[in-house]
DNA sequence: TGAAATGTTGGGGCG
DNA sequence: ACGCCCCAACATTTC
């Protein structure tokens, strides 16, 4: 099928970059001709009116400014069946998705595919390993982090980079302009104040971090006002840059900066709970409705929709929860430890299942990955593989004081409580003089953390 | 990647 | 000088 002559597609879906792309390579390499399409995929378009319909739309206009890419919405089997057989293509090409419904589409479409003498060809463009290349002595999945990815780091074959430079061979097809996609930005407009979507914002921001943000990141990542994370997560979702880019270019600092071998495995590690979270979606696949320890089926979530909006709005009356949901709504993103306090909270204060948690996350943080978030509230939870133990409740007033000890970022969201003296920061209501227009606590801690200890153990006895 | 409850130790005030 | 108490500081256990 490698004839000189032959015309391909390239199928972009979260892999929204050129540089580091093994699937749009190949076909760079093996086709004179190459249709890059983008599918606004109508069965699994769950992300219209979510923040992320506005990075898509950003990604795509910066990604189209440097080769033809051609929009298209409907079924993405219907549209690619059509394409073939209109304009003669003798392969289609793919970075494999890892989500239970994608998995399935797309072996769907392979088929098809083959059917119409098409050949299918996916590549990995999204993981340092594939999910069923890496087993326990048993021959099972791991169910526990640090072994998963001490055997990862053990087998990952870093690739060389797949480099493209004459952007030629993209042609054009009548296809939609991308407005007519219709990824409008649901409610907030102020993304663009943060984010720059597309390959080079996320170049600037992997350079960014190594050159003022790693050497502090073991212990920096911890502190919500400080700025020591990388902000990556986005561009990562998108596949704006690849995990091996940078896996490498970590690595090369490393050798370079020995001394800062702490933080860069450390870093290298959260990198892992991405790859650890997909790992345990594919081999878990109902991750998102069923609790993967299923003891917790018989929790008594409380169905609270009150106490949800409370949540969702930032209206709690602990400042550092509405700090963290008020971030989340304008920015599209939450500091990591802040987002361990609002999911403990939600779940260990307010007694609300994990699921509508997640559901709220998936709709408003700009970096949501299936795996990554349902993975993460089930490990608050207390139902994830691997997950921190129930009983390990997160004191939202304790948490402020260590982590936002002056109280720098309660006071960049919460402006109600920012007069007050670093003492009541983070429990104003018991200043001397209240905060008038700020929320009273909606629960007193020390009882719901007792309720939410006798609910668990009601859960052990059963 | 927790925090409360409980236990232990040792210095200092004081009769 | 001694025993007693108090309690801060730290350690361990428990959920």
């Amino acid at each position: 099928m490698r004839s000189v002559m032959s015309k391909a597609i390239f199928w972009f879906r979260n892999d929204l970059r050129i540089a580091d792309n093994p699937g749009l390579f190949q076909a760079y390499k093996q086709h004179s001709e190459v249709f890059c399409v983008y599918i606004l995929d109508k069965p699994l378009a769950n992300i219209t009116r979510t923040a992320q319909s506005w990075w898509l739309h950003q990604s795509l206009t910066t990604l189209k400014k440097t080769i033809n890419i051609n929009m298209f919405v409907g079924d993405a089997e219907e549209v690619l069946l059509e394409l073939c057989r209109k304009h003669d293509i003798t392969a289609v090409y793919w970075n494999r998705c890892y989500e239970p419904l994608h998995i399935a589409r797309d072996t769907h479409i392979k088929q098809q595919l083959h059917k119409i003498n098409v050949q299918a060809k996916s590549a990995n463009g999204s993981l340092l390993n594939e999910p069923w290349e890496v087993l326990n002595k048993q021959g099972e999945f791991f169910k526990v982090f640090t072994p998963y990815w001490k055997q990862c780091l053990q087998q990952i074959v870093c690739p060389a980079p797949f480099i493209i430079n004459d952007y030629s061979k993209f042609a054009k097809l009548p296809s939609l302009c991308l407005e007519e996609l219709n990824l409008l930005p649901t409610w907030q407009q102020q993304f663009t104040n943060y984010w720059q979507p597309g390959e080079a914002g996320a170049e600037q921001k992997l350079q960014d971090f190594l050159a003022y943000k790693l050497e502090h990141y073991k212990e920096g990542r911890n502190y919500p006002a400080s700025n020591f994370t990388s902000n990556l997560s986005p561009h990562l979702h998108f596949g704006e840059l690849s995990p091996w880019h940078i896996f490498r270019t970590v690595r090369e600092f490393q050798i370079n900066y020995p001394a800062q071998e702490a933080n860069t495995m450390h870093f290298l590690s959260e990198l892992g709970w991405r790859e650890f979270s997909y790992y345990l979606l594919y081999h878990f696949p109902k991750l998102t409705s069923a609790n993967f320890k299923a003891q917790f089926d018989n929790f008594p979530w409380h169905d609270n929709d009150e106490a949800f909006t409370r949540w969702k709005r930032g209206k709690t009356g602990f400042p550092i929860i509405d700090a963290g949901m008020r971030e989340l709504w304008v920015t599209g993103t939450m500091h990591n430890r802040v987002r361990m306090i609002v999911a403990s909270f939600l779940v260990k204060d307010l007694f609300i299942d994990w699921r509508r948690g997640a559901q709220w996350f998936d709709e408003t943080l700009l970096d949501a990955d299936m795996a990554s978030n349902y993975a993460s509230w089930q490990w608050v939870a207390g139902s994830g593989a691997d997950a921190a133990p129930y009983f390990r409740i997160f004191n939202p007033i304790l948490q402020g004081e260590k982590f936002d000890s002056q109280g720098d970022y309660v006071k960049k969201w919460v402006p109600e409580v920012a007069h007050l003296p670093n003492k009541f920061i983070h429990k104003p209501w018991e200043a001397p003089t209240k905060p008038l227009n700020y929320y009273e606590p909606m629960v007193n801690h020390d009882i719901a953390r007792k309720k939410a200890l006798s609910y668990y153990q009601a859960l052990r006895m059963s």
